[in-house]
DNA sequence: ATTTTGGTGCCAAATTTTGGCACCTTTTTC
DNA sequence: GAAAAAGGTGCCAAAATTTGGCACCAAAAT
């Protein structure tokens, strides 16, 4: 595992758990216990504030507030956001409203509303280009909320994904793929994956996804999406 | 040289001299000229629009609209703005307050316990990640807010697109599209949109639109896209 | 006193990055 | 039409970095 996703999941396990020991992180991440502190002094130096108690009982502690963030956001979510700018403005009443206008001061710093180029430029300003893939529950049906962070897993770690299906004449298959791509057709919104099973590509709908969980220690290459040839998920794919 | 510096040496070194030859640039920053060219593959993959041009006389030349920008806020800003936008999105005075629901229905969901596992939750429920290095904003262009909605009216609306488009070769274009689906092949996001004038689906890449404007009092229908047998725009279509 | 837990220094093994090379394509210049 | 200048790819061995294991220390709880 990459150095930084391993960064990544130590700060999930961390924010999930509350308090975990280091040799609980290793486990976890696959990694050894010399290498968790590594990361743990690199997370440090990144900002973070860890604490951490010697002794039975003890362990390490994120404190919440030391973890300033890149707002992963949807796109509808930086709409909402940035279109609330003035209302917020006129509502110094909301919750929280003073607090909600430090972090508009510093978008607005970092994109100074009269320097607005377009569309683009606002959804670079909160990071957007990287978002996770999943923001629109709306259409996902029964599935249970829960079971979302295996998703993201799947996409941001690119592990493989395991779940059932059921298509459109209801029957139900379990699916073992490589997550690639998400497709929104409003108001649907898919799933596109390889199927190695099938050697193809297959569409899936999201809200026909159900128990979905990452296969820890899998992993996949990107493949080419048969969406057009000007479509492309990595520069250094032949074009 | 670490490879985390070198990237930035060579964005830098872009942004400043407009144009470059790949062997400039290795002389510059003491590597490689395979390794700047792995190098440029990296920055392309994060979403840099770097073009390139062979021959004499050619190089690389860096897009300056692509840079990318990150708000760093902390949790706290992060939670206080989406609370303010779940209450604006109650006094109904919000544009794409449904869409915004995706994370505010997580928060709420949250809201009742105590207020630590509230943002561990909220942090969880917008993935944030790390830092990265914040980019320089300084030569960020202008433009009129009020076209922001431009986007949302083309999908929800269903209203024509014009903008303008700049192709992998770097040609202009000015399109006039019906906005058909999203397509996110993370980190880039592409528009898919029929358009009329090629009687065709094309795929645009988000960070090459700009100056979009919806087409007021244009519309248009929905479309079977090309995708797949099982991917449809509406769930009550025949499948 | 023992156990549990964080933390450091060191070194060899494992892994990743890098540089060099051959070779290809496109574009301009002569 | 040939030559030169530029971007780009595949491959491999050398170089650099990361990792894991080990010994060992310090603090806290039992």
């Amino acid at each position: 595992m990459n150095i930084r996703l391993r960064h990544d999941a130590i700060v999930r396990s961390l924010r999930r758990s509350g308090t975990s020991t280091i040799d609980e992180l290793a486990r976890e991440v696959g990694a050894s216990r010399r290498t968790v502190l590594r990361d743990i002094c690199d997370l440090r130096d990144q900002g973070f504030v860890i604490h951490s108690e010697a002794g039975r009982g003890g362990g390490l502690q994120l404190d919440p507030q030391s973890v300033q963030t890149t707002a992963r956001l949807s796109v509808a979510e930086v709409f909402a956001l940035l279109l609330s700018v003035a209302a917020m403005r006129a509502a110094r009443s909301l919750p929280f409203a003073d607090l909600a206008d430090a972090g508009l001061a510093r978008i607005e710093k970092a994109l100074p509303s009269d320097k607005i180029r377009d569309l683009r430029l606002l959804l670079e300003c909160l990071h957007v280009g990287q978002l996770s893939p999943l923001q629109d529950l709306s259409d996902m049906g029964a599935m249970d909320p829960a079971l979302l962070p295996a998703f993201e897993a799947a996409f941001l770690d690119r592990h493989c994904l395991r779940f059932r299906y059921r298509d459109a004449r209801g029957r139900i298959t379990v699916r073992e793929v490589e997550p690639q791509a998400m497709l929104i057709l409003p108001p649907l919104w898919y799933l596109v994956a390889w199927d190695p099973a099938r050697d193809d590509f297959r569409h899936f709908r999201m809200d026909r996804i159900s128990a979905p969980e990452t296969l820890e220690g899998t992993s996949f290459r990107r493949r080419r999406v048969p969406f057009g040839d000007d479509v492309c998920p990595y520069s250094d794919l032949p074009l």
